[in-house]
DNA sequence: GGCCACACGTGAACC
DNA sequence: TGGTTCACGTGTGGC
């Protein structure tokens, strides 16, 4: 019964091909080499002596194609690969994004200038420039998280004042389980923008950019 | 053939529980439930009506759960979701590792180019300084509610700074459904007044001497 | 020969 | 109604 020949995984004699969607090209086979290996026919009592493909037999192998062709894809875009498998290329994927957003959040601290002890400084003036660092994503740096030590964070938000708005911030905040540690709010004519100094408790691991996007999210204008 | 009933993709009906290796929970099913199904027994002539698990069931079972777990762990970490499909979740992971590393470039080549630039980027400076504190403030209603309107009340609130408090009095007006309208907060050293503008929703009858007296309770000092 | 990772075909559930 | 996605059990090749 030949199977589909395996890819010779590297294991060992790593080869490192650059591989791109080449199992599309695999699957070029059509319906050529069918109608083999007559044994056991039980299903049906036709007369042709090949297995009745179950309706959906093609389309099944174009879907584990396309899977293995983005598992192939991910594996190229993820600098470290430990094991040539699919688990371990998932494993590893998972821990480079998030490595690859903590140095993200990192950065634009650095590029904030952000004045930390300033600010950790409880009752001190603080003054501060909200600029926004990179248009990066679509919102326009209306929320800005720095890390200023090990689980503390400072949290500006800028908005315009709508009904139910800082309601939703505060049930976001108390979500992810943060701890508000200092609030300075200032409100002018329709504008309002919040300094927290926040803690989070346990694996904060990726979860704060998460909660970044979130209330990116809800501070964001709504689309006119 | 009883299998193994789907995870009830979100789709239109979005549940978007925090699922996080339930996969193995579900795995949990040991070898209870075999042997039935006895039809074409023709490998081997045992007397057993059972189908003669092929050696590795159980261990290609787990392999299974752990791939799933990993591709739920992987949809954790990305922020938006297209599809809820194995497919689209990993397009979306490679999507996103490709945004976040051009990200990390940029951020890195900003960081780079002048480090003085950033005050000149836009973005609505603000200026704010706690005010000096007048030590002569020592009055133990530490909470008061007053109504201004329909169901507009003004809240203030003083109290000595302690850790996770004022997440608890974030969470009492939530419970309480509470609107937070504006908002402004004065920290000095060990002590914090915050002043609400706040706004409840339906019907509110006595529950705002309820949510005083909790915020009195929450906000006082522990008895020493 | 056991273990591990994989590809395969298939029934079933969900649009 | 098909089309699509999924879990399942199994065969097989490489350590």
């Amino acid at each position: 019964m030949p199977r589909r020949p395996r890819a010779s995984r590297g294991g060992s004699g790593g080869e490192e091909v650059k591989m791109e969607d080449f199992v599309e090209s695999m699957l070029n086979l059509g319906g050529g080499g069918e109608g083999e290996e007559s044994e056991e026919g039980e299903q049906l009592p036709a007369a042709d002596a090949t297995q009745y493909k179950s309706k959906n037999l093609d389309a099944e192998r174009r879907r584990r194609g396309r899977l293995n062709t983005n598992i192939l894809k991910l594996r190229a875009v993820v600098p470290n690969i430990t094991k040539m498998s699919k688990e371990s290329t998932l494993a590893d994927a998972i821990g480079h994004i998030k490595k690859l957003q903590n140095q993200v959040l990192e950065l634009q601290s650095q590029l904030a200038d952000s004045p930390g002890e300033a600010w950790e400084k409880q009752g001190s003036a603080s003054c501060s420039e909200s600029l926004a660092p990179t248009d990066n994503i679509h919102y326009q740096g209306q929320v800005e998280l720095i890390p200023l030590g090990s689980c503390k964070y400072n949290l500006k938000i800028f908005w315009t004042k709508r009904a139910g708005l800082f309601t939703k911030v505060l049930e976001a905040l108390c979500n992810y389980n943060v701890q508000v540690l200092s609030l300075n709010t200032i409100t002018y004519y329709g504008y309002a923008e919040s300094f927290f100094c926040i803690e989070v408790k346990g694996e904060q691991d990726v979860v704060m950019v998460e909660l970044r996007d979130l209330l990116s999210s809800i501070v964001e204008v709504p689309s006119i």
